[in-house]
DNA sequence: TAGAATAAAGATAATGATTATCGTTATTGA
DNA sequence: TCAATAACGATAATCATTATCTTTATTCTA
């Protein structure tokens, strides 16, 4: 891990991620902390969400509404992508592990990340609804 | 199926898109295109990809370095997306019934699609040969 | 089949998320 | 303490995508 100074900013921000289940944009973050963190600037955000991503302290979740989502936990874990209401869940009891297997068996592919994508319980109650 | 008028540049769009496996984003489809259909514009090709989408005619990959990733096949199969060199690879033989059924079992949430993200094995392999 | 109504096209301006730049402030290490 | 470097906030720049505007093609009807 590069060596960085110390920073109050970026360990706020830093807390901030790790305290949401939300996985934030960098806007939301950024929105969310302003209260807590007066004179934050948005690039600051952006900045040390790069650095997290660069450190191995954070991960890219996707893209959704062509704005990058991020989650504090690193740990290989399935997430689910609501494209109707944007809504990002942590699926923790959904093991990528055997996907995982077969792909390498038969692609040689290395994953480290897997993302389902369609309508949560709730969006998919409305269109079931009318 | 919305009602479209008949287009000899949209026909090309999609023709070019389903002859192609390496799910182009509008961009390369574009480039790919200007030598056979001449005169034709970035932004056509942009929105007859937003129509195949709305028709389902074509599906959205995913984001790929910041640029959106278009397949004509619809029939469900799981992606993998190599992060290093930002090839998309079908797996077809990969099957993401079993972990739809359990993501509805246990969200309750209905996915249309699976993307699996890492290194291929190229660029694996050329990570392990340092 | 002409001609009005609508859809599609090409060019390009606008948008919006992200990144780069720049002058200033904070941190580090000698 | 003080020079070197990292981080900051503000904001300009970038770049993929979308919207707009004018022209051209297609469709539908009289």
């Amino acid at each position: 891990m590069p060596t960085r100074n110390k920073s109050d900013k970026r360990d706020a921000i830093y807390e901030a991620l790790k305290a949401t289940k939300e996985h934030p944009s960098a806007e939301t973050l950024y929105e969310a902390m302003r209260e807590k963190v007066p004179g934050i600037g948005l690039a600051t955000v952006y900045r040390n969400l790069n650095l997290f991503l660069e450190d191995g302290m954070a991960i890219s979740v996707g893209f959704v509404n062509g704005k990058e989502r991020f989650d504090a936990n690193c740990m290989p874990h399935t997430h689910f992508i609501c494209e109707k209401c944007g809504t990002v869940i942590d699926c923790d009891d959904i093991d990528p592990a055997e996907i995982k297997v077969e792909l390498m068996e038969k692609y040689g592919a290395e994953a480290n990340s897997m993302v389902l994508r369609g309508l949560c319980a709730l969006c998919n109650k409305k269109v079931s609804d009318g």
